[in-house]
Formats: C-alpha cells, sequence, structure tokens
RNA sequence: GACCCGUUAGCUCAGUCGGUAGAGCAACUCCCUUUUAAGGAGUGGGCCCUAGGUUCGAAUCCUAGACGGGUCACCA
C-alpha cells in the first residue's frame, strides 16, 4: 500500500489529532489570501519606517499557500509559505495565536507540505525581510505525503516525470516552463486570429489516417464495428474545410504517431497547422517570420537566444536555401552526387548509411540531406524546393516537375515547420497517392500513405490556391524555454507502467501459504517466512493438500 | 531495436578487497520568542529494483529481467 510508510502514518495520526481538537483537516469554502507578490508591493513602505518601528499593526492580512521551510525556536517559529506567486514568509509565536494553539496546534500538526491560511499584520524582520506576524493560523490542506528534501530537492528524472505535480512544488523554474509554454500557444493563437483566421477542430478518430507519413495508433469503435486511427495530422480535414470556402483556418491540437520515443519524439505531440487561400509558400514564410517576431516582441525576448551549447540569432528574415543547393554548400556533397540516384547511394554506402537500394532519387537526396545538413542548420533557416517524390501533398513547380513549392524550417539542428503550396489537382493527387502505395510494395515503407478517396473527390469541386503550414509546438516551446528534452516541456509524457504502484504480494509462509504477518518469522537461511508454530503449520499443509 | 550508465532510508547521496548498511536533510522526544538550508541533545527508520546463480558468506561478483537516463538507429 502507497501509505504504508512511518512518515505517511505520522502525517495521518497527525490529520486524526486536527479532527480530534475540532479542526477539519480538509476544509471547504476557503478563498485565496492576498497574493504573495501583492503582499509585498503593497507593505514595501514599512521597510522605510523607523527601525523600532517596522510594522503596521493597523493591517489585516491573510496569506495563503503551501509550507515550505519551518523554523521552530521555542515559543516562536517562521516558516515560508508559497502560492502561485513564490515565497512569503510568516512568524507565529505563542502568545499572539489563540489560547493554546501555538503550542497544541501549530507547532505540532502544522508542517512543511500543508497549505495554511495565516492572517495577521505586517512587519520587517530583523534581518530585513517583509513578513507576516500572524493572529491566526489555520489548515486549509493537510498533506499526508512528505515532500522531498528541502536543500536537493527532487533530481530523480523518474519522478520528476511521474508525478509532475511534485516536481512543480519543488521546482519552481518547471512551473516557468509551462507558464511560458502556455504564453507561447496564447500567443500564437492570438497572431492568427488577429490575421483572420479562424480556429477549427477537426476529428481525432481518423477511419483513414493521412496527412504525414507515419505510424498510427488504432482504436475501435464499437458501435459502428470499425477501427479508427489516431491522427498522425489533420492536414486533409483542414483543406477539405479549404474545398468548402473557409479561406483562412487553423487548428491547434494534438497529433499521435505510434513511434519511438526521444529527446524529440512523444507518442502525442501538439502542433499548429494552418491553411491560406490565395496566398503562396512565400507568403507563408513571410508568415512565419512575422509570427517569430511578434512572439519575440511579446514576450520581450533578446533576439538572439542561447540553446545548450548554441547561440541562436532570431533576427528575420531568415535565411533561405533551395534544398539541393543545401546539399552541396552545406552539406559539402559533390554536385554530381547530389542530383544522381546511383552516386547517391554509393555515396550514402561508402558514409556508413545503411540505405535501400529501391530508394528514388528524391529519397536519397533525404537521406543526404538528414546525415549532412539537417544538424548543421542552427540559425533560423527555411529550405526550399525540396523533391517532389517526398512531398506528396505538395504542388508540383510549373517550372520545375521535380519539385515541390515546398519550405521546410530548421533551428538548432531540428526541423520546426513545414509549409508549401498545397497539391489541388485532384488527378496528380490521386496518381501520388497511388505512388505512395506503390512505394510501401516496393520498399515495404509502413509509413508511406494511405489512398484517400474522399479526399481526392474533395479536391475534385475545386480547391482555390491555398498554402498550408503547420508548426511543431513542443520543439518550438524547446527552443525558446533553452529545454533540452521534449519530455520536459509536456505536462505528463509519456512513461511506460510504474510498477511501484502495483500491490506487492503478502508475506506468505512457504510451507503452508498462511499470510497471517503474526504468525510469521523470518527464514534464518535465505529469503521467505515461515510460521511459528511448526504444529499449525503442518496442519494447515496437510489441509491444502485436501 | 542496439550499446553505455543508473536503481541503497521519505529525499539527496556514501558504501573500500565479497564479511551482513552509513551520512545530511526529513520524522519522533526534549531545549530554544526575530530565524534564513536556524541551532543544540537524544531516538527510531532499509525486500540495498526483481528473480536466479557462484560462495561458508553477496548491496558488492555472474546471468536474465523491470524501470529510468544517455548515445545511436528508426522516425518529422
Amino acid at each position: 500500500m502507497i501509505f504504508d510508510n512511518q512518515y505517511i502514518q505520522e502525517r495521518i495520526n497527525k490529520a486524526q489529532k486536527l479532527r480530534e481538537e475540532g479542526i477539519n483537516p480538509y476544509p471547504a469554502n476557503i478563498t485565496k489570501g492576498m497574493p504573495s507578490s501583492e503582499f509585498f508591493e503593497h507593505f514595501a513602505y514599512i521597510k522605510e519606517l523607523d527601525a523600532d518601528e517596522k510594522k503596521d499593526e493597523n493591517q489585516t492580512v491573510t496569506l495563503t499557500g503551501r509550507i515550505k521551510f519551518v523554523r521552530i525556536m521555542g515559543k516562536a517559529a517562521f516558516a515560508k509559505i508559497e502560492d502561485n506567486d513564490g515565497l512569503v514568509q510568516i512568524y507565529y509565536n505563542r502568545d499572539d495565536l489563540p489560547e493554546g494553539y501555538y503550542n497544541n496546534i501549530a507547532k505540532r500538526l502544522f508542517e512543511v507540505g500543508d497549505i495554511i491560511e495565516a492572517t495577521g499584520y505586517p512587519f520587517v524582520t530583523q534581518t530585513g525581510e517583509l513578513t507576516l506576524h500572524c493572529k491566526d493560523l489555520k489548515i486549509v490542506s493537510k498533506a499526508i505525503m512528505p515532500l522531498p528534501e528541502k536543500f536537493h530537492g527532487l533530481t530523480d528524472q523518474e519522478i520528476r516525470y511521474r508525478q509532475r505535480y511534485l516536481d512543480m512544488i519543488m521546482n519552481p523554474e518547471v512551473k516557468e516552463t509551462f507558464v511560458m509554454r502556455s504564453k507561447i500557444v496564447s500567443l500564437i493563437r492570438r497572431f492568427f486570429e488577429d490575421h483572420g483566421f479562424l480556429e477549427v477542430e477537426t476529428p481525432m478518430m481518423h477511419p483513414i489516417p493521412g496527412g504525414a507519413n507515419a505510424k498510427p495508433f488504432i482504436t475501435h469503435h464499437n458501435a459502428l464495428g470499425v477501427d479508427r486511427y489516431l491522427r498522425i495530422a489533420p492536414e486533409l480535414y483542414l483543406k477539405r474545410l479549404t474545398v468548402g470556402g473557409m479561406e483562412a483556418v487553423f487548428e491547434i491540437n494534438r497529433n499521435f504517431r505510434n513511434e519511438g520515443m526521444d529527446q524529440t519524439h512523444n507518442p502525442e505531440f501538439t502542433s499548429i497547422e494552418f491553411y491560406w487561400a490565395y496566398h503562396n509558400y512565400h507568403d507563408l514564410m513571410k508568415l512565419t517570420e512575422d509570427l517569430f517576431d511578434y512572439i519575440f516582441a511579446e514576450l520581450q525576448l533578446p533576439k538572439t537566444l542561447t540553446y545548450g551549447e548554441m547561440q541562436i540569432d532570431f533576427t528575420t528574415p531568415f535565411a533561405k536555401v533551395p534544398f539541393v543547393e543545401a546539399l552541396t554548400t552545406i552539406g559539402e556533397v559533390p554536385a554530381d552526387v547530389a542530383t544522381d540516384r546511383e552516386k547517391g547511394l554509393a555515396y550514402l554506402k561508402e558514409h556508413g548509411v545503411e540505405v535501400n537500394d529501391n530508394l528514388t532519387l528524391g529519397y536519397v537526396q533525404a537521406e543526404l540531406f538528414d546525415e549532412f545538413v539537417e544538424g548543421k542548420l542552427i540559425n533560423p533557416t527555411f529550405i526550399t524546393d525540396y523533391p517532389i517524390d517526398i512531398s506528396p501533398l505538395s504542388r508540383r513547380s510549373d517550372e520545375n516537375p521535380q519539385i515541390a513549392e515546398r519550405f521546410e524550417l530548421f533551428m538548432a539542428g531540428k526541423e520546426i515547420a513545414n509549409g508549401f503550396n498545397e497539391l489541388n489537382d485532384p488527378l496528380d493527387q490521386f496518381e501520388r497517392f497511388k505512388a505512395q502505395a506503390e512505394a510501401k510494395e516496393a520498399t515495404g515503407d509502413e509509413e508511406a500513405m494511405h489512398m484517400d478517396l474522399d479526399f481526392v473527390r474533395a479536391l475534385g469541386h475545386g480547391m482555390t490556391p491555398t498554402a498550408g503550414e503547420g508548426i511543431g509546438i513542443d520543439r518550438l516551446v524547446m527552443m525558446l524555454t533553452n529545454n533540452h528534452s521534449i519530455r520536459d516541456v509536456i505536462l505528463f509524457p509519456a512513461m511506460k507502467p510504474e510498477s511501484a504502484l502495483e500491490e506487492r504480494p503478502k508475506n506468505a509462509c512457504k510451507k503452508c501459504g498462511n499470510t497471517n504477518e503474526e504468525d510469521l518469522k523470518p527464514a534464518k537461511k535465505g529469503k521467505g517466512f515461515f510460521c511459528i508454530d511448526a504444529a499449525a503449520c503442518a496442519k494447515r499443509a496437510k489441509e491444502n493438500k485436501k
């Protein structure tokens, strides 16, 4: 049992003692006191008073928060309580609290971890700290689980991710990261709304997984008797809306991909996708730069951010490099290799990259890009003009049918965004889906796209020229908050089941299986238990055999 | 999926050559009415991740597994 622990039992006893004193350890109808930040602001004047008069007994203030430190000195005590804004110190003593309350309740039954309500007047201590001198102290919520140690805190990554609440209590910077994340998402939403985009919600359960190359999660709808796929991308639904006449839409929501997990991949992740009719991918790049400028301005971030060892310069406009040019200039792949399937394959093999011999030129180039270019793109860089065969949903360039009117945005060696002019030729789209299906046969590519005939039919009704883009929110937050694991920007990252929460089998006698703890003694040699009363044990064992 | 590292008290960590478990904080009992990781005296607290094996003897060595972290692979 998770409460089988001396510390927890001590705390449960204290909660019981509170009840015996007529105090509910979990009272209702508690309202939040003055925020700690306001307390410091509002009573700053007390610090300016004469040395022996640094208090204002005419004021009555209530603070609420969780006790983080307690220092008891006989008949008086200091504690630090924490609310949403931070720590604030309170002072309480025997003579200023109600009769007997200090010795029997406050000193004895309130401890680190408890949430309390403190009422009193502000004063400044001898060491110059603005503090609340308590006239009254109440329990708001009794904590029966002990907090980690106050100095080293909680560092175990596993506990931090599994018990994020504890991580947030102990590591204030965690809360800061998620506050930042919330602000970033809010700013992105406002930016698109201000630019005339409409926020929409499209299905999370798809009959055909589409809009990206990825393995889906599969679930089952009982009433319909059909399997459904958790969406890997909202793309095809958002484009259906464009066909329907919504000329600027966006969706901020989760995608699910049934793939490996690492520092930049969580099975569920958040992205924004937006579609902009009568615009092209150059407009998208400009809009993306404007978005970054807006976020940086609103968050008052410097243009150059530190990301681990890197310095990333977010000054706009961002660099733009065509895909094949990036291979030769940034990746230093010889020009003849960069555009030749056979040479490309040979080059990859020379450099120890395992590749499938059936890959088309575009896929070979993609391999070259991943291997030699991606990691070198530190400052934000748009890579443009992607090979058509790795861009099954993008519009083909009129000048060069081998390339797609597409870009991806990279920073700190990671992909952050992907945008392109949407393919709106229904017959071309049909053929591209077919080619993907064939690639699936040829190379066993499990992530290749599925044929979506309804989507082709939608395009058949005519879709205005549209540009669409997706931005990975988690990775963007990582960049802006200098976090290097996606788990640090997702509140509850995916984890394997926790074995510690499973019920442990009871101790039992090795001979008769008796589980009554009082009858058992530990084995003298080896592990396990035996019955103290050997005769009774033998009897039980005999009965068991029947 | 492969490899490397980790798992010991509530937390943070020691644990030597294989000889049967330690510290600090926290808890408990005392002292202490302006502390800042408060201080002082004392006490209790362990499935040493799990299961096998080697051994007279395993936290320690070996094998397998679980979970976590990292590197790579896969993957937008």
